[in-house]
RNA sequence: CGGGGCGUGGCGCAGUCCGGUAGCGCGCUUGCUUUGGGAGCAAGAUGUCGUGGGUUCAAAUCCCGCCGCCCCGACCA
């Protein structure tokens, strides 16, 4: 006999090569394929239904909190680009052009948008003239373009799908409460939906948008000690309004401008959710953006098949009622132990085996995903168990992946053993720092890690030296390496 | 964009050094037996060896160019 390990024979342990295993496991899970051009992936029909369930939760959440849907172009004026020079000179590098329509060469050529301020805030100066018509909060669900020149499935590809909100208001406080909620929703969207714990923080001004007041992020932990920006929050201030001229009358009767947010998650968070749960069996999805939350596998003997797969129907149906996406699994040709591996490969939370004996006892084998745990549960109680057991998994996921967040979060105040521990992959080191640019340039060369983020009421390091330049420290930063 | 590695049936690889009619395992198709942790037997199908050129009687193999993928570094969600 085998151990357990080797019935995994078609993905790369996870400990031998990390980046190897998640190719191998969102390639074998089906979640993506690599496409024709160069960076692009297509994403198949199981790992888009994760992205619906996601998408649907916060574009929920989106909705609850005031903001409407709408749809701005995929193409943008280069002129409009260029309004903003920090703006253009941040994505200049990464913007895909086109240049000719049919035959004819275009007068003014038009970026495919890396992201949609500019045509946005074009509208808006035009749509707006009264205090009256403010807030405006406007989301659109979108794909966008951006030329990488290193790309990864889901975690960095040349198209990739999003949303982006983009608001404006009448104060700097208005817009900070607005920057400031939504970084809330996605932290509660990464926890509640994907089980994925997250630091909230801000940016450094090296790390923000490029014309951006302020950036906000919510920051998660990879396993290979990399840390994933999940999600963007940004104050705007009127930076934007100057440059695209969205002016007002205010209350007093006077001209003025608006204050703008934008926020922003992607598919990313796909890559983020397999790297987090994921182990060397492959994809562990929590329960609530499971494409299948459960699914049966019948134990078929020829003497009891009929009768093994019409109570396993009975099941799928009743379930199903309940409002649990399962799937039935009694494809002929494929052993019960072949169908196991191949639904703990690509993550499904629970699975219930059943078979003759389970039919004599009327009962149904539960086996978790995460813990590998088995339980029996009687058939009469079925519907309540299970809802309860997935509600539970969903739990002890978020929980698992907090204490690996937390275990590996660590303060460090000395500059020598600072430097030492970016030797390897640390995680998240917490460390006091000066506040300055420069040192953080210098702490990036030296180690690799960046200032992922400061806390959002930023910690005094008072009394500490930073870990760049020897001097007084300001502020405790968090430092990692970064996706 | 720099450094390294790899491109051979769907997948994983051997063959390349030393040129001589392309092979193995898995998967796939059909049939029978099987089925509580990747079943067995039998019969089958599948390749312009990444691509373009060159050398040669002869190229997966030697030479030059290009493309793609992966890993490690600089930029980004």
């Amino acid at each position: 006999m085998s151990t357990e390990k080797d019935f995994v024979k078609e993905i790369c342990s996870r400990d031998v090569d990390f980046s190897q295993w998640y190719i191998d496991v969102v390639r074998k899970a089906e979640l993506a394929d690599y496409a024709p051009v160069r960076g692009c992936m297509v994403i198949r029909p199981y790992g888009y239904t994760i992205w619906e369930l996601v998408r649907d939760a916060l574009d929920d959440e989106i909705k609850a909190t005031g903001h409407q849907n709408a749809y701005f172009p995929l193409l943008i004026p280069e002129s409009f680009l260029q309004k903003e020079a920090d703006h253009v000179e941040g994505f200049a590098p990464q913007v895909g052009w086109v240049t000719a329509g049919g035959n004819e060469e275009l007068e003014e050529r038009l970026a495919l948008r890396p992201t949609s301020e500019a045509i946005i805030c074009e509208m808006y100066s035009k749509w707006i003239r009264s205090w009256r018509d403010l807030p405006v909060m406007i989301n659109q669900w979108a794909n966008v373009i951006r030329w990488e020149k290193v790309t990864r499935l889901f975690l960095r590809t040349t198209e990739f799908l999003w949303q982006e909100g983009h608001t404006a208001h009448e104060t700097r406080e208005e817009a900070e409460e607005e920057a400031l909620k939504m970084l809330d929703v996605y932290d509660d969207v990464l926890r509640s939906v994907m089980a994925i714990p997250a630091y909230k923080g801000i940016k450094t001004e090296r790390e923000k948008f490029p014309g951006a007041e302020q950036t906000y992020t919510v920051e998660a932990l990879m396993p290979d000690g990399r840390a994933l920006q999940a999600g963007t929050s940004h104050n705007l201030g009127q930076h934007f309004a100057k440059v695209f001229n969205i002016t007002y009358l205010d209350r007093n009767d006077e001209q003025s401008y608006v204050y703008q947010t934008s926020w922003g998650v992607t598919t990313r968070l796909i890559g983020a959710l397999v790297m987090v749960h994921g182990d060397d069996y492959g994809l562990k999805l929590p329960p609530r953006c499971a494409p299948y939350q459960v699914v049966i596998v019948p134990i078929i003997y020829e003497e009891s098949k009929s009768g093994i797969l019409e109570k396993c129907n009975e099941i799928l149906n009743e379930l199903r009622g309940a409002g649990v996406r399962v799937h039935l699994d009694d494809r002929d040709g494929y052993t019960p132990g072949w169908k196991f591996n191949e639904w703990e490969l690509r993550g499904v939370p629970l699975r219930l085996e059943f078979g003759p004996k389970d039919l004599e006892k009327g009962s149904v084998l539960t086996v978790r995903r995460d813990t590998r745990e088995k339980q029996p549960i009687p058939l009469d109680d079925l519907n309540r168990e299970l809802g309860e057991l997935l509600d539970r998994i969903q739990v002890d996921m978020l929980e698992a992946a907090t204490k690996y967040t937390v275990d590996h979060t660590t303060t460090i105040t000395d500059r020598a053993q600072f430097l030492l521990t970016f030797k390897g992959r640390p995680g998240i080191v917490r460390a006091p720092w000066c506040r300055s640019g420069a040192c953080e340039g210098k702490m990036q060369e030296e180690t690799g890690a960046t200032i992922r983020f400061l806390k959002l009421e930023p910690e005094s390091a008072a009394g500490e030296k930073c870990v760049g330049c020897g001097e007084d420290a300001e502020h405790w930063a968090y430092f990692a390496k970064a996706y």
